[in-house]
RNA sequence: CGGGCCGUAGUAUACCGGUAGUACGCAUGGUUUGGGACCAUGUAGACUGGGUUCGAUUCCCAGCGGCCCGACCA
């Protein structure tokens, strides 16, 4: 994408009204614009970001055996009467037709997957079985904040998994973790799998899982030597606590945020719609339900909020919108301008996705921009750098410029 | 939902009971060109509705909208 033609351009300041620091960077590179309180499009740019979010999401829930579905987003008012859930989940958005018939916008589809279920599963032989689906969530928030980290309108994968035994469901359960822990690490994201309340519908904990940053609405208490994370909700120890789990280490506590769920429905959602299957022996049964939760979205501004500095965002390369960033500085100097032509065109060929600066603007601006959008490494064809024989390579989060020899500049993309 | 703060060009802001000034942006021309350069000209604004007043962007009330703290958070 040549960004003498991309829709959005970066501003020097932010919204006054935006405070947090993931809504202002964003705002400010062309990444999001805001609807109103708790709603966010996204541009281009934040659509490329989320559409990578995605693509980790979805390759670690298929490698799981998850299967994708969509869901519809308007629900009919009577799954959620039968679930109890119009009168008791106050975060229900309801909306009324214009002759009178009442609807849900979905926050979560348990009223939905499970009939769609009830009509698939008849045997133990069709258990388990996992869907999920990626999409557009709603919920009543009487108080929107911290830019795309809790919206009103936001992006979720949810995924509900049905066994026949809590053994098949534990174990399915602890694949999962271990599938969200691989989808933050590929986010660039440190994450803890934390002890916490199961919600309105479960006496059980669940596992919620955290990045810490000061950004976050949570607090949690975590070992610093082992992987034992609680959410101070349900903590049995405190702050300087040598920790119980493994006994050697001390626990902290932290801020963080909150960028998974993932819990045990037990029957409930199968009694409220009569889904049952038969056993071996030929009784009916209600399957276990489990629900996972992973908010696109917010993992987007997490990962702003935890990896930024100063300057700007700075993407992991997994999210980045684009490999690289191609600055040409120019000066109206035709060389230069065919040279970094020829590069943008041999970058696509071989499978690059870059974004080519190839405005006509000073080169303290080039730069000041491609910080702000924070595309993790960067490019520069000048004057100097053809004199040289080579490409200056630079890495958005820091580290060393090199020249590059334009001969092996490939072979060297590969490799970082 | 309780409490607080706030609504002025696209963005950030200033002043003011006598109809708004600056910067950035944008447009045109010119000089520039490895860290947001400069000159000139131009463009564009008081959330909405009431009230007070000779006169309201300014004061008062209401509505709408935004942010923050708390509560809440499937």
């Amino acid at each position: 994408m040549k960004q003498s033609v991309l829709f959005t351009k970066t501003r020097k300041t932010a919204p006054k009204d935006e405070v947090a620091k993931n809504a202002q960077l964003l705002i400010r590179a062309g990444y999001v614009h805001k609807e109103m309180a708790g709603v966010y499009s996204y541009l281009p740019l934040g659509r490329r970001v989320l559409e990578n979010i995605e693509k980790i999401v979805r390759e670690e829930m298929n490698a799981v055996g998850g299967q994708e579905l969509r869901m519809a987003t308007l629900h009919p008012s009577q799954n959620w009467i039968q679930t109890g859930a119009w009168d008791a989940v106050d975060v229900v958005f309801k909306i009324k037709s214009r002759t009178e018939k009442e609807y849900t916008i979905g926050q979560s589809a348990e009223e939905i997957i499970t009939p769609i279920a009830k009509e698939y599963i008849a045997s133990y032989k069709d258990l388990p079985i996992a869907l999920y689906q990626i999409g557009q969530k709603y919920r009543d928030e009487l108080r929107a904040k911290s830019g795309i980290m809790r919206g009103r309108e936001f992006s979720m994968k949810d995924m509900y998994s049905f066994h026949d035994s809590q053994e098949d469901f534990d174990r399915f359960y602890s694949q999962v973790k271990d599938a969200y822990l691989r989808v933050y690490e590929r986010c660039g994201l440190a994450a803890k799998a934390t002890e916490a309340s199961g919600g309105s519908f479960t006496k059980k904990l669940s596992y919620e899982f955290m990045v810490l940053t000061d950004a976050g609405e949570d607090d949690i208490l975590y070992c610093d030597s082992c992987s034992f994370c609680a959410n101070v909700e349900v903590s049995t120890q405190k702050e300087g606590d040598t920790c119980t789990r493994c006994t050697k280490g001390t626990m902290k506590r932290a801020k963080a945020s909150e960028v998974g769920n993932i819990f045990d429905l037990g029957q409930k959602y199968a009694k409220d719609f009569s889904l049952t299957y038969k056993d071996r022996e030929g009784n009916e049964q209600y399957p276990i339900m489990g629900c996972f939760g992973i908010g696109i979205s917010r993992l987007m501004g997490v990962i702003v909020e935890a990896l930024a500095d100063e300057k700007g965002i700075v993407w992991p390369k997994s999210v980045s919108p684009f490999h690289a960033h191609l600055v040409s500085l120019a000066s109206g100097n035709s060389q230069v301008i065919a040279e970094a032509d020829r590069l943008y065109q041999e970058l696509r060929e071989h499978g690059f996705e870059v974004l080519y600066d190839d405005r006509d603007v000073r080169a303290g601006e080039k730069f000041a921009d491609a910080e702000l959008i924070g595309i993790p490494t960067r490019l520069v064809i000048s004057e100097k750098t053809i004199a040289a024989g080579g490409i200056e390579v630079s890495s958005r989060s820091g580290g060393d410029t090199t020249l590059v020899p334009e001969s092996t500049i490939f072979e060297h993309l590969k490799k970082i």
